[in-house]
DNA sequence: GTCAACCCTTTGTCCTGACATATTGACGTC
DNA sequence: GACGTCAATATGTCAGGACAAAGGGTTGAC
């Protein structure tokens, strides 16, 4: 636990070589929370990388790699021949591959569920079809309503191969479906969406609170795990005016 | 012995020294095309990346490079240990930083575009807010409703501050605005997107071809350039049933 | 005064080399 | 046969150096 404590334009950075946390992503955090406190303030140049990596003692590559995550993240825009400027600094954090339990867990409040349904049944065509199996072969069907305060949220129906997780033997009001899969050993690393809109049909509706044909936000969601094994396939319907997808692009 | 068949770049690459296209690019993309055409299967390992970049006459730094390009579109997975897999060939692009004009125009689609009203007005609080302006201040209103062949299929409204770009020279039913801003030097490096839904209004629904009340997909979104000015701040609405947003998700 | 040519700064690309760490399969012991 | 250990394999991280290319400012010619 070597601190190294480094003089900056500003912040101060410290590195710990024992850590295992890669010297980048140390570097990626700190720059991280110097812009969103507003101590680099937007607009900014930075310092160039070859005077940052040789006051931290780094080496120009793991500089590089560390502004490059935070490039990745639309807080930082190169210009070559200029310098690295620090664009905004509240930037929200773009959809990535967590739940709407995570999110609102992460957002303080206190996210309800209701499991309306749970068992077996045999794959509908587009299940099949998303979930790479064969049109009738047994999946998991997980139906859940979520709440929000006493407020319904969101209507989620899940399916999953029967052989990626076993759903029976957990409790899946108290538990997250992802935190579950993870803790399965399941990782999920690439997911495709498809946001849309529709109205709500009559016993969404009824769930949901609203009238029928009240506007719902959708989403279809394909989530496939590290050995591109289809895992998950998720259709969902949320209250437009409770909940919305926020994301932020970068165009590289 | 070794019981897997490892799969070699059977497609020889073809590197071009001379190109001003990068080496790790020009190598993912003849990775990608061979993906595509399913030369790779998804699930196949690929060679790891010392061999490959043996064969290919570059450093492993290179090649990683190239790799990394695909394992951020959501192509490839790596797994440490293990090696790099091909997860599945056919990769919606992700929701990027163009317009709706490009996307269908990339589709083969004709859009056609209606201009409803162009002009300065005085920026409202929002307006004011989202593009860093002060209350009152100028900015173009630009309001349109984009046809794919006969069928309307989405009201969109841009603020644009006035010293961003002149529009009253241009023809914005032939020229997309966001091909106008480009060709006038203006980059959009970064966007803030939040994806929601609503009811039609009365007026939207009309022109829509709605009834009053239906569901409409809404999108509004800030771009800022490479100076991390704002430039752009839109709110659209989208008929649900012509239109969705696609987005790949990569967990990093 | 205008504009082109030049130089300096900074990021982009590419190379060689090294060690760390996660994963898997094979081997050997009990 | 079950189980722990070890080695092989492949990616992850990091160092240090070199040249290319783009952008911006300065200088100089006209």
């Amino acid at each position: 636990m070597n601190g190294y404590i480094v003089r900056m334009p500003g912040p101060r950075f410290t590195l710990d070589r024992s850590s295992p946390v890669p010297l980048y992503f140390q570097v990626a955090e700190q720059f991280e929370q110097a812009i969103l406190s507003g101590e680099i303030a937007p607009g900014e140049r930075i310092d160039n990388e070859i005077a940052l990596a040789k006051d931290l003692g780094l080496s120009r590559p793991t500089m590089r790699q560390a502004i490059q995550v935070l490039v990745d993240k639309g807080m930082l825009v190169r210009k070559r021949g200029v310098g690295t400027q620090v664009v905004h600094g509240k930037i929200r954090r773009s959809v990535e591959l967590t739940s709407l339990f995570d999110d609102l867990s992460a957002a303080g409040q206190k996210p309800r569920t209701e499991v309306l349904a749970v068992g077996k049944v045999a794959a509908e065509e587009d299940v099949a079809h998303e979930l790479q199996l064969k049109v009738g072969e047994d999946v998991w069907s997980l139906e859940r309503l979520r709440y929000v305060g006493k407020q319904p949220l969101a209507v989620m129906h899940n399916f999953i191969p029967v052989d990626v997780v076993d759903l029976d033997a957990v409790d899946l009001a108290k538990t997250g479906l992802y935190a579950h899969m993870r803790s399965s050993g399941i990782l999920m690393r690439v997911a495709r969406q498809r946001i849309g809109a529709r109205g709500a049909g009559a016993e969404e509706a009824e769930l949901l609170g609203e009238k029928k044909g009240a506007p719902l936000l959708t989403m279809a969601r394909t989530a496939y795990d590290n050995a591109g094994r289809a895992v998950e396939y998720g259709r969902h319907a949320y209250r437009p005016d409770l909940y919305a997808f926020e994301l932020t692009l970068v165009d590289r």
